[in-house]
DNA sequence: ACTATAATTAACAATTAGGTTAAATGTTAA
DNA sequence: TTAACATTTAACCTAATTGTTAATTATAGT
């Protein structure tokens, strides 16, 4: 855990993406796989990479696991980001 | 440019801790090198990475080659994790 | 029990990243 | 111009990342 995981976890666009999509309300893995060009092991593993990050959750209902993300874990990035700026303390 | 070379150059620890450093003020690449136990060479190339994402400035004065910290790149990261938060247009 | 569907995991190939040492570049001073 | 110093660049190696296909796990329906 920690910032490290977090920073590597969003350093890849598809990731990103992923969070993206997620805003609007989770998903089922295969939904999220259909709106990239890549396979669905290759974004089965991202999902693992983000939810290492604790970034994502995921439930499994029924044949489906809907995956949830979870923003909480970027207020460390935030933070980290703002100390950086010298806006802490002030 | 753009988000991804800015996450790419702080998801690496080094770096972020270049950029620690740097907060305090300038300094030469030497001095920075010796802040870690790897080659000034390495640190060279991390300096480069995180030139080429705007994070930091280089300046020759004389034999050295001083480096400030630019933290204006990190406001779009700042920006897009308040979106992916849903902090926007509210 | 069998089959279909959803998703992950394993095994492998290709690419990228980060480290090292050695050579090259730029600058200062004798 | 030669020597010394500060730093970068080049060449190379290893480890990590990302992608693929094939096999595996889990669930639901018949």
């Amino acid at each position: 855990m920690g910032i490290q995981n977090t920073l590597k976890a969003l350093s890849d666009p598809i990731r990103r993406e992923i969070l993206n999509l997620l805003k609007s309300g989770r998903m089922a893995a295969g939904d999220i796989a259909s709106h990239f060009p890549v396979t669905d092991a290759s974004i089965s593993r991202h999902l693992s990479v983000l939810k290492e990050a604790d970034l994502i959750r995921d439930t499994r209902e029924g044949k489906f696991i809907f995956y949830d993300i979870n923003t909480s874990v970027l207020e460390e990035v935030m933070l980290w980001i703002s100390d950086l700026k010298g806006e802490n303390g002030k």
